[in-house]
DNA sequence: GATGGCCTAATTAGGACTTCCGGTGT
DNA sequence: CACACCGGAAGTCCTAATTAGGCCAT
């Protein structure tokens, strides 16, 4: 709500900043490239403070690996032997020849949502690694500016593109440019995608198709993700946030928390009672489990760092950088009065409908898992399942027993000959066999109808 | 007329909760 | 006693997959 209207008056700002460039990029994209990148330093130097993070903006979304490297290697980075770095996103290495995004999970969704990314990067040369930081989306406006302009953006065009960038040679705190990306650069508002969950409102939203998985919650937000990503956004640390750094987190205003969850699902009538028992839920699987003894508190037992490619120490921690580097950009950005709220969105963004200013993507190593909730569940039932014909097959042998000895019982009884006190063997008859192999259980059988039972121990060859 | 391809709507199946409630523990 | 917590049971909502039926072309 406030971010949007925050939101929708920073890109205002920016129209009425350079109303005439955009339109004029969109018509040539060739010329308006140095102009924009001109007319872009400025702000670069604002946008990234971070030292070493260079950001690639307006890329195509199936850019390969190679194809970052040649965009390096046309702005002039400097960094020697570019070809010998490996990408890595996440600790994901990638490969060079397929596209970034492909490698990445993305899902079909996302793909109709945009056709340009921007992506951070750093370089790591102590280990020969450029570590993908970020992709982020451009807002709709920029994408559809692209899309119309491309045919907009072919290969050539873009080539030129970076051609043309090439006095950029500022890299370490500048961004580079594709050429459909100067055009819109006054624009941009790049939304995080790594660790973006998708959800069906958010892409309902953008009146686009839902992409689907078949897991059967295709699209719905779950609410191990909704935590997870209040647990990574700035405004709702007062009413979650981590504790220590096993994935702890406690709910510090359960009944705020259990509010949003019941706006983002439109249940108005959330409560922490039933998100509790959402949460209860989860602990038949290796998702989340409660914490004993403390009150409101519950615990990611699942990997996080193979689920989202981040830990809970690492995600409390990148949470705080996002603050700092926020507070930074503000600080930046002194002339204007709005608050850039981009900084105070989620890592692990599926920010609702309402606000706009994220476009959720499943992109980055975001894959949903299925908690083993079910499995689990199945489990312990065909646990109990086998439990009840044990005990039922225990009770019918005990019967069975217990009838036999009656049955000895009321023998020895009837037959006041009373019982045997010594045992004599006599030989009936003799026979060899060659072998004997099987053996069955004793049996008491009045062979002789002596009214004695014999003992008979069969044998098989 | 038979067959196959395509499209659409209805049905089915399953996951992830939601709602309610009785019980337990602190 | 209040409240957090637990877990069973039934229901809801959503999506994917499957099925059925109609239409059309060959």
């Amino acid at each position: 709500m406030s971010k949007r209207a925050n939101d929708s008056q920073l890109q205002d700002k920016h129209q009425l900043k350079t109303p005439k460039m955009e339109l004029e990029l969109s018509e040539d994209m060739m010329d308006e490239d140095i102009a924009g990148l001109d007319d872009d330093e400025d702000d670069d130097e604002d946008d990234e403070d971070m030292e070493g993070v260079i950001t690639i903006e307006g890329i195509e979304l199936d850019a390969s690996v190679d194809r970052v490297k040649d965009c390096l290697k046309q702005n002039k980075i400097e960094v020697e032997d570019i070809d010998d770095y490996d990408f890595y996103l996440q600790d994901l290495r990638l490969e060079g020849q397929r596209s970034i995004i492909s490698q990445c999970n993305l899902v079909e969704g996302a793909k109709q949502q945009t056709r340009l990314i921007n992506i951070k990067l750093v370089f790591d040369p102590d280990f020969k690694r450029v570590n993908i930081l970020d992709i982020l989306k451009p807002p709709e406006t920029t994408a559809k500016t692209s899309a119309n302009t491309s045919g907009g953006h072919s290969n050539a065009n873009t080539n030129n593109g970076f051609n043309a960038n090439s006095n950029n040679n500022n890299v370490n705190q500048n961004s580079l440019q594709s050429p459909s990306s100067q055009a819109t650069k006054p624009l941009l508002q790049p939304k995080r995608l790594i660790g973006g969950i998708k959800t069906n409102q958010n892409i309902e939203g953008q009146g686009l198709p839902s992409p689907g998985n078949r897991t059967g919650n295709n699209g719905q937000i779950q609410l191990w993700q909704f935590l997870l990503e209040l647990l990574t956004d700035a405004d709702h640390r007062d009413c979650i946030q981590w504790i220590g750094s096993e994935g702890e987190f406690k709910l510090n205003n359960p009944e705020v928390v259990a509010q949003l969850w019941g706006l983002r699902k439109n249940k108005p009538t959330m409560n922490y009672e039933k998100l509790s028992r959402a949460l209860r839920y989860y602990y038949d699987g290796d998702m989340i489990a409660k914490v004993h003894g403390k009150r409101f508190v519950y615990k990611f037992v699942c990997d996080l760092k193979s689920l989202i490619g981040y830990d809970a120490q690492e995600l409390d921690r990148l949470s705080k950088i996002l603050i700092d580097e926020s507070l930074e950009e503000n600080s930046g950005d002194d002339d204007e009065e709005e608050v850039n709220d981009e900084h105070q969105k989620p890592l692990i963004d599926s920010e609702s409908g309402q606000t706009e200013s994220v476009i959720p993507l499943s992109i980055g190593k975001i894959k949903i898992f299925k908690p083993r909730r079910r499995k689990r569940f199945l489990l312990k039932k065909y646990f109990k399942l086998c439990s009840a014909l044990l005990v039922i097959i225990v009770i019918t042998v005990y019967l069975l027993r217990l009838r036999d000895s009656l049955y000895l019982s009321s023998n020895s009884l009837m037959s006041s000959k009373g019982s045997c006190d010594r045992l004599e063997t006599t030989s009936v008859w003799n026979q060899t066999f060659p072998m004997l192999t099987i053996e069955s259980a004793l049996r008491l059988v009045d062979i002789n109808n002596d009214t004695i039972l014999d003992v008979i121990v069969p044998f098989g060859t």
